[in-house]
Order: structure tokens, then sequence, then C-alpha cells
DNA sequence: AGTGGCATCCAAAGCGCTTTCAATTATGTA
DNA sequence: TACATAATTGAAAGCGCTTTGGATGCCACT
């Protein structure tokens, strides 16, 4: 059943039909009556390729999922894309999702946004000096960005949280707590957020005259044996950092496990701060030794970009550019005064 | 740039350089040299919607992603995407994705199937009787089911692991070492994996002559919080069971929990074994007492499952209707002879 | 009676691609 | 040389929808 079809059985030109079902004020009240009737009983559902192919509109955001081989499934993604659906529901609009090699985003986006089948483009994974947004800024299609991209110029939409001042936060603590051995447990070094976590970090320890000690920064995948890695090795180092920073909690997962391990106490002979994103799976008030931690959860800055998103393609605007959310500094049991050796 | 400028480009017809486009023989190669440089300068794309509009074609897949504000996001899917994502990479198809309230289910897969968006559906979470399997019949696209549906003809295709069969084995290992009180931390009552599971551990036991006693039964959501209660509540009852089956490994995170904090030793005073899906963050082996398993991996069946629908929009069939695939049972520490009180 | 305004409705022109059917030229065969 | 055959190419007809630019009829008002 189409249109035309429709307008036969209802002897009524597509025309009227069309506008009809989409609401324009120039059909009797009557008329309209009888459309949406026929719709019902016929079960009339206009076709999505056409309808787009005629107003440009898709009704659909469209994001890059990195993946290969190999490549293991990031649970921050699922959080998010949980936020971004939590928003888009409400507005029947959908996800157009490209898997692509992580190595082939820019390429991927591309293909995306050209292939007409998306009205958005949701950004993240973003990189220092991204090149993807030269890219995004040449295409006249509405796109927010989660997360800034260090060494650009910042006017491009984006969504971030405020990196630094969390992880100088809660440097500041355990530099108040006595601590003077740092170490931080980092997300890939190319990330912008890895750069910022470290720039807060070290800008805090400047303060005090201090620095991050060669060896005492790891750049690695967010996953747990990356961590309980980088923790063995941190606890080998013959001055041993006391304070860890962890820019997650799926890595303080793994680091305490090192922790115990090797025989130590967290909170007392380790402090430990993680940046915690809000999983469903890892909460902080959970682990044996509840984490302190920064907090911000994903899953609403992915609602919040959807928000931002459909609203622009439906005209329903204005937003803010740019937004940068604080973070919180949640307080537990795993941070604690600096062991008295 | 279109298909029309691109030709008159070229000083072809659209017909030839579509056909130059899309491999058809009958195009001179030097023809198609011609076209295809042409399109590496001009950057020149196919609108997507053009081309569905006039094949029908859309080189995706769909899937309904269960979402609701406070419904919390399923590790499990995430996982499972990963999967189908590594394989649709290879052959430049991507998802459309539709959020839709759980409840909705139906509804929402009728809307995504007939918004010619998708060439084939994805279809998980199946419930006993479930009625998703009536519309999918009357759909004419190619779909494949993840699990099954109990109290269906099994006459759709599907991929499914032996829940049955894992439950079984898992509660025999229990038995031979001596158990004879049992509980069952199942995933919420209505979904066919619970069902089977269940109905595996029924049967095992009722070889002995043992059943699950009352109150040794929980069906919940499978999270950790949901794991830690169920678990508390078992051990608080007067014949405390000291055998536990478990459908997730994340049950079994807070269900271990309530077993340190109950002061007691997992592998010792309590057993347990879970259904493992592979989820990269929780590794059986990596809890503090690895766990023993019955193991299949989400994301294994998230690439075949793509394989097959991808296979079949590309006619590259054929593939087996019906699937079944044995789970593994890997014996750690976690389970041990029954205690003698 | 003549005019303008309003409420409705429609024919037809796209949107950018694929594909059928036909035309043209090149090649081979008798 | 004449004719069948193969190799290339094109014109044009859709695919199913939206939207522009009129029609048409009816009413109120001069």
């Amino acid at each position: 059943m189409n249109l035309k079809q429709l307008s036969e059985l209802l002897g009524l030109s597509q025309t009227t039909v069309s506008r009809a079902l989409n609401g324009y004020p120039e059909v009797n009240e009557a008329t309209r009556e009888r459309v949406l009737q026929a719709v019902k009983e016929t079960g009339y559902r206009p076709n999505k390729a056409a309808q787009r192919l005629a107003t440009g509109k898709a009704g659909s955001i469209g994001l890059v999922m990195p993946t290969a081989p190999g490549h293991q499934s990031d649970v921050h993604f699922g959080e998010f894309l949980a936020g971004l659906g939590e928003e888009a529901v409400r507005h029947d609009f959908h996800f157009v999702i490209m898997p692509a090699d992580p190595d082939d985003e820019v390429a991927a986006l591309r293909r995306l946004a050209i292939s007409g089948n998306v009205d958005a483009l949701f950004v993240a994974y973003m990189r220092g000096h991204d090149p993807r947004l030269a890219m995004l800024k040449s295409l006249s299609m509405p796109y927010v960005v989660h997360g800034r991209s260090y060494g650009s110029e910042p006017d491009y939409p984006y969504l971030d949280i405020d990196n630094e001042g969390a992880f100088y936060d809660a440097t500041r603590l355990l530099l108040q707590l006595g601590h003077t051995r740092f170490a931080l447990m980092n997300g890939p070094m190319h990330l912008d957020f890895a750069i910022r976590r470290k720039n807060g970090v070290l800008s805090a320890l400047a303060e005090r005259g201090l620095t991050l000690e060669e060896g005492c920064t790891s750049h690695a995948l967010m996953t747990d044996e990356q961590g309980l890695l980088a923790m063995e090795h941190f606890l080998q180092l013959p001055e041993r950092p006391t304070a860890i920073l962890c820019s997650s909690t799926v890595l303080a997962l793994g680091a305490i496990r090192a922790v115990n391990q090797a025989g130590l106490r967290l909170g007392e002979d380790i402090s430990l701060i993680a940046h915690d994103d809000v999983l469903p799976l890892l909460k902080p008030e959970s682990f044996s030794v509840p984490l302190t931690t920064t907090r911000s959860s994903l899953r609403a800055a992915g609602l919040r970009i959807a928000q931002r998103l459909i609203g622009t393609v439906k005209h329903a605007g204005p937003f803010p550019d740019q937004e940068l959310w604080k973070t919180e500094l949640i307080v537990r049991a795993s941070t604690g005064p600096v062991p008295q050796s």
C-alpha cells in the first residue's frame, strides 16, 4: 500500500493525502479525518526512503562504533548509547551505527554523513588535534562532539566534562592528605580526555613543586587487564607511589586486584581516586573498599547530546553550542593519609 | 555532486556511469576506468536514500534496543553489538537501532521493519511464547532470532546456546560433589533462556530425587545488585543452600559480595557456577576466587548472526536455519565438595 | 454585477538512483 | 559482401514521497 493507492482509494490526490498526514493546515478537517481513518484501516505506512529522498530528512542520528576483530568492546560505548537511546525514543528517532576500524574513523564518518542516512552526527573518542573536526565543519550537517580536541580551536559544538578540573581537584585532595609520590593511570595518550587529565594532575602537583616521576604515568586502553599491568608496574618501582589517579573505574578494577595481590591495603598503603562514568556494572561504592571518585554520568551526557542533536534537526533550538560539565569529587574509603614509612 | 552531474562531466549517460560503478559487465573497461577516476577526483558518493528507493535494499540490519528512563543499560547488549559490528564492517553494512520501551517491542519491531530502513532484522531478548514470532513470519523480511521461544513451534531461524544442557551439566557437577541443597539465581522469568536453564537444573536434580526448594529460585534483572539481594536472601534461609547456579557473571558479582559480607568462603562453604557470556569486564578467572562457569561467547554469537543475516540479504547463502551451540563447562575454584556440617 | 479573499484541492515537477528496452557500433561468419 | 552476433551505450520509465504553483468554488463587500 503506497500513497498513490491510498489516495485513489479515497478519491483524493496524493497531495491532499500527504498534507493531511503531515499536519498541514490547508486541508479540511473532515477530509483529514477520512484520511486518518483510512490509514488506520489499511495500515498504510509511508516509505521512509522515499520520504527521505523527497525531504532530505532521515529522522536519525549517526555515529561511528569503533570495532575490529580482537578490538575489545567498550563498556563506555554501550552506556553512552543507552543515554542517546533514552532521548531518541521520545522523538521517534533512531541511530545509524557505522562500525569502523578505529584507524578509519575520518573516512567512516564521512561515509556516514554523505550516505544521506542521517540528519546529524555524534562524534566521540576525540583526539588531540582531531582531524575529524575540519571534515565536520565542511559538512553542513549538525553534529555534536562528545569531549573536545586539545590543540584545536574550540569553535565547534561540544559537550565535555571538566577533565582537567576533575583531576586537579582529585590531586589536590591527595596532596592535602600528605601524598607526594603520585602515579597516573590514564587512557590512550592520543585521546583528548587523557591529555587534559594529565594536565590537571601536573598543574596541581606543580603548585607544590612536584611532578609525575619517570615511569609513573601509564597510557593504555581502559580495560581491567591494563589496569592490573599498570599497577603491577607502579608497585615495583623503587620509589613506589602512594597516590594513584585512575582514568576509569574499569582500570581501577584491575589496579585494585594488583594491590590486593601485592598484599597492600587500599586506602592505607595506597590511595586511589578513579574517574567514575557511572557504569551500572562498576559502582564505586560496591568495591570491597569503596572508591573515592570524580563522577560524571556518561549516560546523562548521551542523553543531553541526543537532546541537542534532535532539537537542532527539528529546529527546536537554540541550544548552547558548548557545554562543560563539572564533575563531583566524592570521597570514600580508597583515599587516606599518606602512610608513615 | 550527483549522478547526473557526474555523467555530464564525463560526457556519458547516467546509465553507463551507474553500471560502471556497480560492476556490471557490459561496460567497456576503459570507460569504467575513466568513471572510477572521476569519482576519485570529485569525491562523488551515491545518495543512499535514492539508491534504496530504487533498489529496495538498504545495506543495513535493524535491531531494537530496549531502553527507558531508569532502565539500566545492559552490558550484554553492548557486547553482542560488538560482535554484529565486527562482521558488518566487513560488508559495509550498518545498523539501524530503534530504541524502544521494553513493553513496546512488538510494535517497535514492526515499525522498524516497515520503515524501509533495513534489509533484515535481528531479534533478541526472546520470551516464552514470544508474540514477535508471528509478526516476523508475516513480514517477508529476513531475520534471525537470538535465542528461542519456549512454547512456540521451532520453525523460525535462530541461533541459540544449549541453555538447558549447560545448566544440566553444571548441576550434575555439583551433585557429584555431594551437594544437595541448590539455589538458582536466574534472569527474568519470562525470558526463554531463564526457562530453559531452570529446566536444566530441575531435570538434573530430579534424577537424584531432588528439587529446588521453596525460596531457592530467584528471577530478576541480571544486575549485580539483584545478585547481591538474591544471595542475601538465600543465605538467610533456614536450610541454607550450598550450591548456587547463576545465570550471569554479572549476577555472580553481586552474589559473591554477599557471600563475602556474610563471612563465608566461596568454593568451600558455598559453591557457585555462573554462566559466562565472555564479557570483557567480567572475566571469571579474574575473580578473587576464580569462577567455575558454563561458557559461550555472546560476541561470537553476534558475529555469527550478522554473518547469516548479511549473507541472506546478499544471497550468499544458504545458511543453516537453526543453530544450537553447546556451552563449555569450565571448572575453576568456586566449586568444591559439599562442606561437612 | 464585479472584485478580492479564503478555504480546499490537484497536477505535475522534482529528489537521485536503477533498470528495461532500444539503438548504435564493432566483430565475426558464410 | 551481406548478415547475424556481440559489445557498448543511452533514453526514459519508474521507485514513493513532498511541494510548488496553480485551479476551483464560495463568500462577503462595494
